[in-house]
DNA sequence: CCATACAATTACCTTTCGGTAACTTTTGAT
DNA sequence: ATCAAAAGTTACCGAAAGGTAATTGTATGG
């Protein structure tokens, strides 16, 4: 099965900063949003949209949260193996 | 005051980095782990986890992860109102 | 060929993080 | 209530990573 990374309600469980940039790039592309189209309602700047989307592992919790607001996308954690 | 974060199989929406610095408090009290035992497991310093726990916005995403996979817990990423 | 748009990389400066240690609650027993 | 131990917080420093702005690919189109 190729990387499905979400459909409608499905959910995507990250485990590695990989996760979360393949994730990222794949639903913006899939959105049809440019890089720069995020770095303006996420007030952030190029670089940190490029190093998100590559899996860096040190980017900041805070602005990956704007990104993912941009996308219209929400972060929840719970119990390992909640499903 | 006593705000309930998660309970079982629950989810703990995260909208803020102060949410997750709230959240990881109280999930860490609730398994009577002290900030030492997560530095540690989590191969971290104690002004991370204090940072962490006080909602420092500027924490880095994989030693979020790391905290979170120590207590057991996994982020999801899905799409806003899924829930 | 040149211009435009998007993506990725580089350069410069600022900020974070870990290690250790000091300092301040908080907890618990007497 | 007092005292001691444990837990949590803060401070200093050097190493590492972040942000912005500018630069350099990589296509596509006039």
């Amino acid at each position: 099965m190729d990387k499905e990374y979400i459909k409608s309600n499905e959910s995507m469980k990250i485990e590695t900063a990989k996760d979360l940039g393949n994730f990222v790039r794949e639903i913006r592309e899939s959105q049809k949003m440019t890089q720069a189209d995020i770095l303006g309602l996420a007030d952030t700047g190029n670089r940190f949209i490029v190093e998100l989307e590559n899996g860096k592992p040190t980017v900041q919790f805070q602005k990956v949260l704007n990104v993912l607001h941009v996308l219209g996308l929400e972060i929840v954690i719970q119990k390992k193996g909640s499903f």
